[in-house]
DNA sequence: GTGGTCTAGACCACA
DNA sequence: GTGGTCTAGACCACA
């Protein structure tokens, strides 16, 4: 196999890669790493398959190769990718359900979370379940990816 | 009218602000906001009520004064509080109503972003159900009033 | 003439002294100061009238006592005012010219800063002319008395 | 995307931002958020440029970062600017209008407020013309961003 | 006593 | 390199 034959990247992974929002308060470097541990935990991306280079992904994206770089690196370290000499960055295997686990737990936490502040807010069980059975009837994402002085202020404004 | 008599602060009001957690990856100044802010949802703090002093606050929390004085420069842009000028910090008037349902919308919003990325990950609405209802089960510190995108940072960086 | 007998304040000069507005980010005393020299230089108050006390007229206004002496003590060190002990404070006479004109050369000095910013701001003389001719068409008097971190919000709230 | 190269201010924003007057009453954050504004409302800054970062802009001004910092922070929250994680503050799409018609309307406020009060004291409106027109005649420095209730203080100070 | 502004400088995550 | 957060502390006008 040619090193230096551009091999394809999943059209599906790139579509992924690019819901990176350049203006969220989220650290673009967390925004990708997050988007290739989902696409592992899903399926779409699967062992073997051979990530968009360093400069290919960043220049897509629109950002700094470093940062693109830094996420490729940290997720070496926890072990869903390896490098290639001269050939590229590829997807381990036996890892999508390490994968999968990873992110359920996370997204536990998360409810966690959230319904601890609820609480604080004197919100009780069945507060929160009725507007989690709402979140299933309807379907738009509503993500707010504001800086939290500027959310505070956005509220007001509106 | 007379600035000297120190007046006091309502018990509930600092018992409430004490919970404030100086090693979280929350900014003091913004968990300082969502306890008054809560506080005010919630009727602890009344239209009229005086807040604590910068210097009062700060030294309670053991925090700097500058850090208290953003935080009470903020909620007075966002309307929640006002000045007067050496007389100290208020809650304003007609503002309950707002300010719960801004914190209600908050919620729910933060719900909404949480069950999006369970939907994406490919749970269904019994698995989110269930683990809101093991949150309830445990009793766990109401105090982490993280939001959602530092959230994820800490999570990443830790 | 018996110096406890309560002596009335002429009733034009306390509700143009009701006009202060405690949460205004101008100084309670400097807004008492300005609407005396105000009603001085248009005749209200003549020499020899006598001012509420500053007792009554902390009261009226729910201000602090000290912030009327404030005021009072100014006005005196200005010449406008003379306290008699016991008596109470009466207006100076051959003020009303002098008070005029410093009212005047005040209100001069104040349009020649709006319109430096004015021209800053790229406008031209028939600009702000044709400002000027609205105002005296219009009779609302739009006072905005916002301190100016809360007045750069409120412009984009609304 | 680099980073490190150092991108080039306009050298007009530059100036205008050199205007900032320490001695002035106003507070040099407030001094530099209506440079901004205006240079914004003007069309002097587009959508898109970079501003000066905190660190360079505060050694020219000679003023500490963190007032930098404050007035960019502030100017964020109004929504003239984002601000990228690492890479600098850029002044944001979409507001040239908006931010010349909010100048406009505190101009033509604040224009409003003289008016009513040269009317209270006995003006009439060739009285304020004439003023106005003296005022095109000379060229005082346009420098004089003084907000109205500050400047009232100040004159009442000195 | 009160809050507002500003300085000087540290430490941090991020690009 | 970038901005964000926080500390420590000064000085000020105001009540």
């Amino acid at each position: 196999m040619s090193p230096r034959q551009k091999t394809e990247t999943p059209k599906e992974t790139l579509k992924v890669l690019e819901s990176i929002n350049i203006r969220s308060s989220v650290a673009v470097y967390v925004q990708i790493e997050n988007c290739i541990r989902f696409a592992i935990a899903k399926g779409i991306l699967k062992a073997g398959d051979q990530l968009p280079s360093v400069r290919e992904l960043s220049e897509r994206l629109e950002v700094n190769p470093n940062t693109v770089a830094k996420s490729y690196r940290d997720l070496e370290v926890m072990g869903l990718l390896y490098t290639r000499r001269g050939m590229g960055v590829f997807i381990n295997k036996g890892i999508e359900a390490k994968c999968k686990s990873e992110v359920s737990s996370e997204l536990v936490s998360r409810i966690h979370e959230v319904v601890a502040e609820a609480k604080a807010a004197g919100w009780n069980q069945q507060d929160v379940l009725s507007v989690v059975r709402k979140c299933f009837e309807s379907d738009a994402p509503p993500y707010a990816l504001t800086p939290p002085h500027i959310a505070a202020l956005a509220r007001n404004i509106k």
